[in-house]
DNA sequence: TGGACGAAGGAAATCGTTTTCCTTTCTGAG
DNA sequence: CTCAGAAAGGAAAACGATTTCCTTCGTCCA
């Protein structure tokens, strides 16, 4: 009659702890004791087998649910990205993800966009404990960060930074960006133009900050008609090029964009304007995707580190909750620039 | 002293259902129904204004992890994808997040790769309970169904069919492919060719399927020279179409492709074996994304709703978890051919 | 004056773990 | 033969909500 006892595999209910204890003929907490591999631990081997083979028959899983109470831990870290079609933020959650769950641990990935603002999606993570730490890509946002700290959740400033903040884990945009303007200014172009991202954002700030400063490295002049802001759109950028192009001080004869599809707008928009790339103009992106290796003329870009990004900022969370260690900042190198076909030597000698 | 209950709301600890009963001076049962809006509820106005003031005051949010126990429900649903950066997916899940947000759901997104595989994950997920319900959009493993099934977790299969399944909701792969080759037909093109994703695969199977209407449709001879398949690689795509340039039966006029980066390597490879697309050869995408309309030529290419995709499944789930209703099966028709710049009447009259 | 009924709210069980103490039972030394 | 101490395991209290019954008033009517 009372079958819900003998049979909890076969029935739709899962097992519980309590299923194995009963059928084991031990207490529960022998049972508990026994699954979490307790190494104060004294039980017979025979005991010990016992209860894990019954576990394994009836498919026992622990509930998280219940766990998640007992522990005050989730072992869940939350992240919330903008735009999930950037190839960059797909390659930091890939590798936070895989990095997560090798030390056992969920990545709760959240997506941002205009009917759910970054803000409210944080606080939609942590409300309720719902997750043990976050990884904030978004925004840099100071209260959000002081609400955080205020609630005692860990986090980790994923390619952002915050004033007196040192949680702080970056790829180093200025050095890429001076290090494109280098390439660019080897060529022999002297006239170089910005199409960044909105320069009221943090990356837009930082790309705004390598070109000059790479300028400067190369001896140029900086000229503020040669640099645009882009909402990243591909018409847009194009737009922006085309404004450039009656520039008082003449049309620029290079452009750093600021990733692969602005890039790829560039290009469309100077050939239709009748300018040959890489001959008339040459076109480098600040940050490479897959769409620059697919372009015709192939786009020349700049590489970062993110798949280590999401790696690092994840086991630094991780040590952080766990062990209590401080995150420490870092500021990661450039990979490189793969140089492909759109860039090109001004005067060939 | 005892300065843990005065003031919760500036220490870190976050505020209980026991912090807001006591100060408002009531029992917590009278506060959890106060605050979860019951309807069958007597309690004076004025004691509930009280109580949702300090509520609001301590900034208290039911712990989710003692919500989920007790109320054996995490309002979270699962959903597992393969390779982030193939924009049908993001737009699904894009989609789904937001429809499950607005039921007051979330979504827990998982990404599945080499080392992670989908039917790890999935397992993953549901162990423990940690979610309520799952989108099956990677594999459609009868042995996965079958186990979700068995530990009663609610399921829908999103643009996968399975065998004996009718919790299904796909969209018409077979419809646009036809169409897509209607169009092509339409052009004049008599010899065409598809490269395809993995035939194994069930976007593969019904890719072919629909060639294979189509062209019947269209009264044109099936030629299996014509018929490649690639892992939608770039470099592959252009791999393929060389070896099919030199079929018994002559070159194809026309190639329908798989997705738009299969499109955009048969053009680049085209162009590098000289010929001219849409002049020489035309192209069409059977998937669009993105990258087709930045192309050039743009490629024209067949459309999904995918956004109406990851809505109606995430709805289709949430009926069924809450009121038990039957999760209908549902096959959407393709939105439409997107012509753009790389299909060619073949013979203009 | 009694009693019936509704209003307003409280006590306690429960969800499934983990963990802190206990309680037995054995074994071996003296 | 006794007793200390180890070995093997058990009982019960958390964790923080929800929910099913209760209890206590006050009011109204007969």
């Amino acid at each position: 009659m009372n079958d819900s006892s003998d049979a909890p595999a076969r029935s739709g209910r899962a097992a519980r702890l309590d299923d194995v204890a009963v059928i084991a003929g031990v207490a529960k907490s022998t049972v508990s004791r026994v699954m979490s591999g307790e190494a104060t631990l004294s039980v017979r081997a025979e005991t010990r087998q016992r209860i894990l083979a019954i576990a394994a028959e009836l498919g026992y899983q622990p509930d998280s649910r219940a766990r998640a109470l007992r522990l005050r831990r989730t072992h869940t870290l939350g992240i919330v990205v903008p735009e999930i079609d950037n190839p960059a933020f797909g390659t930091i959650i890939r590798s936070a993800q895989k990095a997560a769950v090798a030390r056992g641990y969920s990545l709760f990935i959240s997506l941002a966009d205009k009917d759910q603002p970054d803000g409210e999606l944080y606080r939609r993570l942590v409300a309720g404990s719902r997750v043990d730490g976050v990884l904030v890509t978004t925004t840099s946002d100071p209260a959000l960060v002081a609400e955080l700290r205020r609630r005692a959740i860990s986090y980790v400033l994923v390619n952002r930074e915050s004033p007196g903040e040192t949680a702080s884990i970056i790829v180093d945009y200025v050095d890429g960006t001076v290090r494109a303007v280098a390439h660019l200014a080897g060529l022999g172009h002297r006239r170089l133009a910005l199409i960044s991202g909105p320069l009221g954002q943090y990356t837009g700030r930082k790309r705004l900050e390598g070109f000059r400063r790479g300028l400067a490295a190369a001896g140029l002049p900086f000229d503020p008609d040669l640099v645009a802001e882009c909402n990243y759109g591909w018409e847009e950028a194009g737009d922006a090029l085309a404004a450039m192009l009656s520039a008082p001080g003449g049309p620029p004869t290079a452009v750093c964009a600021a990733n692969a599809v602005v890039a790829s707008g560039t290009i469309a928009r100077a050939r239709r304007l009748g300018l040959a790339v890489p001959d008339d103009l040459s076109v480098v992106a600040l940050l490479d995707g897959p769409l620059a290796a697919m372009s015709a003329p192939a786009i020349t870009a700049m590489q970062y580190p993110f798949e280590e990004l999401g790696r690092l900022a994840v086991n630094a969370l991780i040590d952080n909750l766990e062990d209590d260690t401080e995150v420490a900042g870092r500021t990661l190198p450039p990979l490189g620039l793969a140089e492909r076909e759109s860039t090109y030597a001004i005067d060939p000698l």
